[in-house]
RNA sequence: GCCGAAGUGGCGGAACUGGCAGACGCGCACGACUCAAAAUCGUGUACCUUGUGUAUGUGGGUUCGAUUCCCACCUUCGGCACCA
């Protein structure tokens, strides 16, 4: 029911009634309306082109907060500029349902995770319905549905078929609160805190699966084909970390050969000491007996000190001799075998070559340890090197010296010329190496999908067979205040049959890290839960790949990266095509709140989008945050802000609405400026649109309007003119603000969804100014203005630049020098 | 230390390919309407020493002309870091 409050009498008209702008009822209104007509609903159509609009999906927390409104809300305004531009839209949503704070919860409050899980995605799904969104909840995925982590868990076989899952006993990072191991990429910080809870991790010795995304180090660094950010393509890049070099074998005398990598190979004369990590291999093997002592010392000293943590940053450099010598393969010099915690085993191959006078790291362990420093490089330009007087190391480039046969090798050459060298000799070859680490994917976690493997203790690792997944979590749990998992603490759950050879055996009992669920989430979309295969092929074909990706950058070198190589796997396993699973990636921005701090409870800062809704509307909310800031940069929030956004879209209705007195002779003048000008809006709200520059499409909306009411105050109401305009404003911004251009479109007796409409046609002509002011310029400066025909000559131009009073005053009787004209922009007098 | 992004009025921001710096909005001031207030509408709003004036973090450079291109530096934010 529409209640009809504001009486208008405009000059001799009759007195007509205009409905009240009433936000909420007209959104719940068209929401429904939207639901009933199915008008979400994405289906093959090989008639039209696809887009595959994709957005981040929401962990289901409890509430939807204000950023959840800033990410998904462009993205779905971006949908909807699609649609109306002839494309087969595909914008769905879903819930990345498993993870630890469900177990918290329960823990916590005594409910079930699952329980926990459900309540606040039905509670969720209502509030993302309140933006207005064109989701297809038809295509709603829940990652912890036995349905959808059947497929996490066959993706998971296939891997482990293909080599690419394997399980290895090693240190590894545990969160001590949240009681699991995680992956490199969840650990953060100088502290090395756990990404969820950021407490410090500490190191343990565990047996857990990872996969082997190292495989693929080399084509992730190539975003060849694909429109990402560069910041993301950088942030990536930096986490695979390339480093080209050389592995060059060293003799030992105790021993076997020692592999060691080096990105500086032509300082392979200057190394005088040889470092392993302590957890190397070879140690045991190279410590004599009268240094085995010390040598164990540090190595239990060492562990302890990754335990609690490596604590300051400028650590003194710590190290013990292991008694033994290699001998340097390049000029057979016997050189002294050290162990040091400075040296990771996980990077090259955890063997360093000590080359002091050209490294710092080495320059200060040999000058702790009294070790021999030889200059073998000399950079152009610096003082020559004196090994007993330098205070730091020289790590430039540079020429080569007491090297032996290549002395005099220039720097821009030497390190290539080494490396041809070495693979002459075969005591070394071209390398390069990564930083990047395999994926580990084990947590000992209940809420999560099981890994689902059997440990048989005549088989072995024994893959459950495909036909018995889903390998579904058990209900009836318990949390012990151990923190154990639940799984591994179940009665019976693990218990079972080898599947091989039919003898009890056990279950794994480590379910995956949730990014594993996430990793293929898009492909659950394409048909949710179906039963034969991870999705159905016709359905693949026609939407994938996405076509636009939007979420934060958060996941950079997380989720980004994952999903890139869980795409990349599937491809050479035979079940994807194409080499990347999103072709564009846009990031959106955080939003502060209002003392520019990081919205959270405790320091109460935090915008509830629910009671903006309430009291503005959700077009409101959605113009304000496509308007306040840079949508990838994001911005503190400011309540009175909102208010000129609500400001805005009242106008627009009592624009349209409000009648007003439609004058005879209206000078076609006004006509004429408001065709060009709803034109001119149509261009640049199209392109951007194109540009996901959300702010500046709003603000050319803003400026139309103003444009409007001018032509409404010179009485243009009611014209054929007026009413064309009306219609192409409401459809450009329909995407932004999509309820109250629904109903005003409605209201002027359109039948049809807005949003099913087309979107306005340029008119490059209409568009075009006739007269343009030209910008008169003295020697760069501002000196007068020129208006004039569009298309002006240069001559017509100088020489109505000339008659110009400010520019004789200036010139005072001088010839200028010169004269530069830039056609319809201005003219630049040089004297 | 390395890599990246950003620095423009009181505030958020705009300026498309090197061409009128400050669009649009907030805030503020004044006015209209009102008994009054709110809302709404209208006008104004970079700065100063008021002029051939200054101004896009600072200092240089290229150019007829630079927020935009180049060099050096400063600040803030993000990532990486004993990675050989």
């Amino acid at each position: 029911m529409v209640r009809y409050l504001k009486k208008h009498s405009g000059g001799n008209m009759q007195q007509k009634i205009v409905p009240i702008y009433e936000p909420v009822k007209i959104e719940k209104k068209w929401q429904k309306t939207w639901e009933d007509l199915n008008q979400h609903k994405a289906v093959i159509d090989p008639d039209k082109p696809k887009h595959y609009a994709l957005t981040m999906l929401p962990y289901p927390s409890g509430n939807l907060h204000i950023g959840h409104w800033y990410a998904i809300t462009p993205s779905d305004a971006h949908a909807r500029f699609m649609r109306m531009n002839g494309y087969n839209v595909m914008f769905p949503m879903g819930f990345d349902a498993f993870g630890l704070p469900a177990e918290n919860a329960a823990i916590k409050n005594n409910i079930h995770p699952k329980q926990w899980t459900f309540q606040n995605i039905s509670h969720m799904r209502e509030q993302l319905k309140t933006m207005g969104c064109m989701f297809d909840w038809d295509r709603e995925i829940i990652s912890s549905e036995p349905d959808y982590y059947h497929w996490t868990q066959w993706f998971f076989l296939k891997l482990y078929e293909n080599g690419l899952a394997y399980q290895k006993f090693s240190p590894v990072d545990w969160c001590p609160t949240c009681n699991t191991t995680l992956a490199r990429e969840q650990v953060w910080g100088d502290d090395r805190h756990c990404e969820r809870c950021e407490t410090p991790v500490i190191k343990k010795d565990l047996n857990q699966w990872y996969f082997r995304i190292t495989n693929y180090a080399d084509e992730l660094r190539s975003f060849d084909g694909i429109d990402w950010p560069e910041r993301v393509q950088t942030l990536q890049n930096n986490w695979i970390g390339k480093s080209f070099g050389a592995l060059v074998t060293y003799k030992t005398e105790y021993g076997d050969p020692l592999e060691v990598f080096t990105t500086r190979p032509d300082t392979l004369w200057g190394v005088t000491f040889m470092v392993l990590a302590p957890e190397h291999p070879l140690v045991a093997k190279l410590t004599r007996s009268e240094n085995s002592e010390a040598v164990q010392k540090y190595i239990d000293q060492a562990k302890f000190h990754t335990d609690i943590q490596r604590e300051s940053l400028d650590r003194e450099k710590t190290g013990v001799f292991t008694g033994s010598y290699a001998i340097n393969p390049v000029n057979e010099e016997r050189i002294p075998i050290w162990i040091a915690d400075y040296v990771l085993m996980g990077y090259g191959t955890g063997a360093v070559m000590g080359v002091p006078a050209h490294d710092q790291r080495d320059f200060e362990f040999a000058r702790k340890f009294g070790l021999k420093i030889r200059v073998v490089i000399q950079p152009e330009g610096t003082e020559l090197l004196d090994a007993d007087t330098m205070t730091a190391s020289v790590p430039a480039i540079g020429a080569m010296v007491n090297s032996g046969d290549m002395t005099g090798t220039p720097g821009d050459e030497a390190i290539d010329k080494v490396i041809d060298w070495l693979e002459e000799r075969q005591i070394g070859k071209r390398t390069t190496t990564y930083r990047l680490r395999d994926w580990l994917i084990s947590r000992q976690r209940y809420w999560g999908a099981p890994i689902p493997i059997i440990h048989c203790p005549k088989c072995g690792i024994v893959p459950v067979p495909e036909s018995e997944l889903p390998v579904r979590l058990p209900d009836d749990v318990e949390w012990k205040p151990t923190g154990e998992s639940p799984l591994r603490l179940h009665p019976t759950w693990k218990h079972v049959n080898c599947p091989k050879c039919g003898e009890p055996a056990e279950r794994e009992t480590d379910t995956m890290d949730t990014f594993m669920c996430s990793s293929w989430y898009h492909l659950g979309y394409l048909s949710p839960y179906y039963p034969n295969w991870p999705f159905k092929q016709e359905e693949y074909d026609y939407w994938m790949p996405v076509d636009i990706y939007t979420g934060g950058i958060e996941h950079a070198t997380m989720h980004l990266i994952y999903t890139r190589f869980f795409h990349k796997a599937f491809r050479d396993i035979g079940i994807l095509k194409g080499n990347e699973p999103m072709l564009m990636l846009r990031n959106q921005g955080t939003v502060l709140g209002e003392d520019n701090e990081k919205m959270s409870k405790s320091r109460g800062n935090v915008v509830d989008p629910d009671k903006l809704v309430n009291s503005y509307g959700a077009d409101t909310v959605r113009a304000y945050l496509m308007f306040f800031a840079r949508w990838e940069l994001g911005a503190p929030w400011n309540s009175s802000g909102i208010e000129g956004s609500s400001r805005w879209i009242r106008r627009i209705w009592s624009t349209v609405l409000e009648p007003a007195e439609t004058k005879k002779n209206i000078d076609p003048e006004v006509f004429k400026v408001l065709k060009r000008r709803i034109y001119q809006t149509v261009a640049s709200v199209t392109r951007d649109f194109q540009h996901f520059q959300f702010n500046t499409i709003v603000s050319s909306l803003m400026e139309m309007l103003n444009e409007m009411i001018k032509a409404k105050n010179a009485g243009a109401y009611g014209t054929t003119e007026w009413n064309e305009a009306v219609d192409i404003y409401l459809r450009l911004a329909a995407p932004i603000i999509p309820h109250i251009t629904e109903e005003l479109y409605a209201l002027l007796g359109n039948s049809g969804s807005i949003h099913l409409a087309q979107w306005p046609e340029m008119d490059e002509e209409a568009a075009k100014e006739e007269l343009i002011t030209l910008v008169v310029q003295i020697n760069g400066k501002l000196r007068g203005r020129l208006v004039l025909p569009a298309g002006s000559s240069e001559e017509v131009v100088k020489e109505e630049a000339m008659k110009l009073e400010s520019v004789s005053a200036m010139l005072d009787g001088k010839e200028p020098k010169k004269l530069i004209v830039v056609p319809n922009k201005l003219i630049n007098i040089v004297v």
